[in-house]
RNA sequence: GGCCCCAUCGUCUAUCGGUUAGGACGCGACCCUUUCAAGGUCGAGAGACGGGUUCGACUCCCGUUGGGGCUACCA
């Protein structure tokens, strides 16, 4: 029987990283043991579910490779048998129903916190007697349907952690079914994962707590637990929980900042997990074949956005400049430029290795095609700054040279033998004279050489910007 | 407060009783380049604390401290 896992998401946001980083790992030991990956979107809270964010977890997992094999399935769907399975325990009066109002609810839990406990439920109509119940439903009062909670431990072995323990007696009994008939859930979970013979859950660590909740509908329902592997939290660079607070947090943030769907991948995959080695750029089928759920961490991970722009940069680094054209291309129309019909692959060659992102590429794009782009960014100001009179000079020298040549003469190779003239003659490293020339021309320190920029720019347009930088 | 989880460089991690505690990001220096990156080399940088167990603990056990999660007729 091969494993059968799933991811089960709640459509009432964005596909998060750590949403996105559970998928992962799902598909990941899928892959690896040759079992079925589920798509099971978790639609029971009416209030809050979307289509709009169903479509965009959908959209986010597609973009990330993370493909599915059965579903996506929707909660929601399976409200009769969710149901049914209450009942099923009211029958066999291991669940019973409970009369209390919300309100009644709400007025002992703030007694409790007041008093500085935490509220738990009496279960005090769970030793009402059967005519009272009958009577009360057959009146019309509605009621929700709580479990019995046993005494006793409840444990299991998981995957990450090893042994967890809790004790039933520090549970109450929970509502499973709603007084409207629907359900909780952790009624939902349960009842689906069986019915969908899920054999691992691997999930957030943030679900521990709802996993001696789920053990004990298992036992009720007189059916096997799975096995459970609970994987580490992802934490902003503060240590608390990711968070909007955090700056991106939406696997479509990272899609928008330029983020190759590999890179975000191959990062995700190396949070909280590792392969054992010093492996960094995992392809694929490498990824794959050392995947074990025994490499995951059970601390939490602090999400580190330099380290992931890094690993974006190697594989952007890696890829052919044609094989950009299309995204950069996105981010240019988005950026509102228009390429006029030039070629871009040789633009685009000539900063991918100088870039992090698609849109650190697009944006030197820009730069090149467009001279009211050239924004003096703080490397370049700091430069002129630092050169203070001399940051003109430089540049009035370099356009004396420069426009001595002949249009003819506006290639690579004589730009190249104009500059180092120029520099031996002035008697300067030929670095310090031309840092100034590409703040001039792009508005920062970083770009392919200077000879090369000057011929990818154009003659006059490139004497225009010196000069205009000068003044 | 109660219950539960966690603890190696700033960050991601290797180590599964015996290592000068290794790698990666970031940071610094140098090399390459009469230029910027990339790349290469080197450097600074860690076992929270206190007890045990053991010939020997980062590693096993207990405690302390510090973080985190949960504590709904949300998921």
């Amino acid at each position: 029987m091969p494993p059968r896992v799933r991811f089960a998401p709640s459509p009432t946001g964005y596909l998060h990283v750590g949403g996105a980083r559970t998928a992962l790992l799902n598909w990941l030991y899928a892959r690896k043991t040759g079992g079925i990956f589920i798509l099971r979107i978790e639609d029971t809270d009416q209030e809050r579910s979307t289509e709009a964010h169903t479509q965009v977890i959908l959209d986010g997992l597609k973009w990330l490779g993370i493909t599915f094999d059965e579903g996506p399935f929707f909660q929601a769907q399976n409200g009769g048998r969710h149901k049914a399975d209450a009942e099923a325990l009211l029958a066999q009066d291991k669940a019973y129903r409970c009369f209390c109002t919300r309100e009644e609810l709400e007025v002992a839990r703030q007694a409790a916190v007041k008093a500085g406990s935490s509220f738990r439920y009496d279960g005090r109509c769970g030793r009402l007697a059967a005519e009272e119940v009958a009577t009360r439903v057959g009146r019309g009062d509605p009621s929700s349907i709580r479990v019995r909670m046993v005494d006793g431990e409840i444990a299991w072995d998981d995957a990450v952690h090893g042994r967890i323990s809790f004790q039933g007696h520090d549970l109450d009994d929970f509502i499973i079914l709603r007084s409207d008939g629907t359900p909780i859930y952790n009624l939902a979970v349960v009842s689906d994962d069986i019915e969908m013979a899920v054999t691992h859950v691997i999930r957030g660590d943030d679900h521990i707590s709802n996993t001696p909740k789920q053990i004990a509908l298992y036992r009720a329902m007189e059916k096997p637990t799975p096995i459970f592997a609970h994987v580490p939290m992802i934490l902003g660079t503060d240590g608390k929980k990711l968070s909007k607070r955090h700056g991106a947090t939406a696997v479509g943030d990272y899609q928008h900042q330029g983020i190759l769907p590999l890179a975000m991948r191959n990062f995700l995959a190396l949070l909280g997990w590792s392969p054992g080695g010093d492996r960094e750029i995992l392809p694929e089928a490498e990824m794959i074949d050392l995947f074990s759920l025994g490499g995951i961490q059970k601390k939490a991970a602090v999400f580190d956005v330099a380290k992931l722009e890094w690993m974006n940069g190697q594989y952007l680094s890696a890829r052919p400049a044609a094989e950009l054209l299309e995204p950069v291309q996105v981010h240019l129309r988005e950026m509102g430029v228009d390429p006029m019909g030039r070629d871009l692959v040789p633009l685009i060659d000539a900063v991918k290795t100088r870039s992090r992102t698609l849109l650190d590429i697009a944006t030197q794009v820009a730069v090149r095609l467009d001279r009211s782009r050239v924004v003096r960014d703080a490397k370049g100001i700091q430069l002129a700054m630092k050169l203070g009179a001399a940051f003109s000079t430089n540049l009035l020298s370099s356009h004396a040279a420069l426009s001595a040549l002949a249009p003819a003469q506006w290639t690579p190779a004589d730009l190249e033998l104009t500059v180092k003239a120029l520099a031996e003659r002035e008697g300067k490293k030929l670095g310090d004279l031309m840092q100034p020339v590409r703040v001039a021309l792009t508005g920062g320190t970083v770009s392919e050489p200077v000879n090369e920029l000057l011929a990818v720019i154009g003659r006059d347009e490139s004497l225009a910007r010196i000069r205009a930088a000068a003044s």
